[in-house]
RNA sequence: GGAGAGGUGGCUGAGUGGCUGAAAGCGACGGUUUGCUAAACCGUUGUACGGACUAAUCCCCGUACCCCGGGUUCGAAUCCCGGCCUCUCCGCCA
């Protein structure tokens, strides 16, 4: 959410950030829609204040007078009504349009209208140079009768699968790392809700641009979480926490529902786009000061460079432009890691910082040193998402034989299993 | 799922129609006292929006908020209706 002062006095700053971002919102009209309620609101508090005091001569009057004050307050009563009406009317359109304005990104965003003109930061790690012909994961996981797209087909529809044996154990090995290496980094784990409330989604700003793309548990009112952002984010929410205890910095793994609405017809093959995944989530909440946010943004990316560092894989980091941010993000890096069977970088993780975008929404507050009360910044990374990081993993680390190598980090998560051979 | 109780400020907890934005206590903050700390004493202590004045997002004035939304009334934290949530007992259950 944006702040209705800041946009009404740079609302040129807005209307270009919904621009470069391809946003479509109506910021005059909305303008225009808040001078009227502005209006009416100012209107109606005035005869409030005049309602009250004829309350309280009320109580003091007898007689005539008694009785001209009360027909006074009838008049006003009337007139307060027409203005409730209008402030009723108008507000949830105000509201509506407000929720749609965007965070206008940083300077620092390379302008492009999607993820073709992102802009590539850095490169770490080397190419595989393979002697033999490289399977894809999909027939790894079939051969090795580690992962079953099938059967998961059968159980749940398109998008899904089951992962079986040392797939399962791999899976639940990489979570397990990523935990590991951000509690030694001193995040906090949380376990959290995956089916939350409206306010919830509106909040992080999920909705409701992005209402599609959930579940929804609509008999309960309730939303399925594409990412446990959502509940982390949202977990101090009405609260007004002290400055001394900010960065707060969590992590949650969870379970992770996306229905892939439009999404029809791509990346259909293996596990790459799926409807539901696990992830280690790392959220932090922090003061409102711009630098402090930006190096935290480099923190968090950090952290979760590290943990593809410790699998050994080869990746990139890129600056992703402005037409490929979205409604609340400032700025974004994703990391894109190697998967030889698509013979380029696939989005792993997706490292966001808000500002105060989300914080508003969610009324998330902190008391400053100086006693005053401000908004958070928000911010999110992905530490690991599996099973899309299986993709690299067993593709990078497969053998002319057909067997695949355990990644020396995970096999102390792993029964200290060093390679996932054919049951035979 | 059934029955009951209840939701008041950072916390505990008064308040059943106007004198209550809200007693009291605790906590926190400022001050006095004090080798230091503690204790004692004095004072301050919600948020949002609007107006006026400004260097000021400080003061000042006003409005709203005692879970949320309606209603009754000249007037609602207080009465009525609906919803949400919490607790207790029973039932069911991973």
């Amino acid at each position: 959410m944006i702040d209705i002062k800041a946009l009404r006095a740079e609302s040129e700053k807005y209307i270009r950030g919904a621009r470069l971002k391809r946003i479509n919102v109506d910021i005059p009209a909305l303008l225009d829609l808040d001078a009227k309620l502005m209006n009416a609101s100012r209107e109606l508090q005035e005869i409030r204040t005049a309602q009250n005091q004829a309350g309280k001569d009320i109580a003091q009057l007898a007689g005539d007078q008694k009785k001209q004050a009360i027909a006074k307050m009838a008049e006003l009563k009337a007139r307060a009504k027409q203005l409730g009406d209008m402030v009723t009317q108008l507000e949830p359109q105000f509201n509506e349009q407000m929720l749609l304005v965007p965070q206008p990104p940083a300077p620092e965003v390379p302008e492009g209208k999607d993820d073709t003109e992102n802009v590539q930061l850095r490169v770490e790690g080397e190419l595989p140079k393979f002697d033999f012909e490289p399977k894809d994961h999909v027939q790894l996981g079939e051969s090795l009768d580690i992962i079953d797209i099938p059967r998961g087909v059968k159980l749940a529809g398109s998008r899904n699968y089951v992962l079986k044996g040392a797939g399962a154990m791999l899976h639940y090995a990489i979570l397990r790392l990523a935990v590991d290496q951000m509690l030694a980094k001193g995040y906090t784990l949380l376990n959290v809700p995956v089916l939350v409330n409206e306010s919830v989604m509106y909040g992080t700003g999920y909705f409701p641009t992005g209402r599609e793309q959930a579940y929804l548990a609509e008999r309960d009112s309730l939303s399925l979480v594409g990412t446990a952002e959502v509940p982390v984010t949202a977990y101090h929410s009405d609260e007004i926490l002290e400055e001394s205890q900010l960065p707060r910095k969590y992590i949650a793994m969870s379970t992770c529902f996306r229905r892939e609405a439009g999404a029809a017809g791509k990346d259909t093959y293996g596990l790459y786009r799926i409807h539901i995944f696990d992830k280690v989530e790392q959220v932090v909440i922090g003061p409102n000061d711009e630098q402090r946010s930006i190096e935290l943004h480099q923190e968090i990316l950090r952290n979760s460079e590290d943990v593809l560092k410790a699998l050994e894989l080869p990746y990139r980091v890129v600056n992703v432009c402005s037409g490929d941010l979205g409604q609340g993000q400032v700025q974004k890096f994703d990391i894109e890691t190697w998967m030889p069977s698509r013979k380029n970088y696939g989005e792993t993780h997706s490292a966001s910082r808000f500002h105060e975008f989300q914080a508003r929404r969610l009324n998330l507050r902190y008391r400053g040193q100086d006693g005053k009360v401000r908004y958070c910044h928000t911010l999110n990374n992905t530490v690991i998402a599996s099973p899309r990081i299986l993709i690299p993993v067993l593709e990078m680390y497969q053998n002319a034989d057909g067997t695949v190598t355990v990644p020396k980090a995970l096999r102390k998560y792993m029964n200290e299993m060093t390679i996932i051979k054919p049951a035979s």
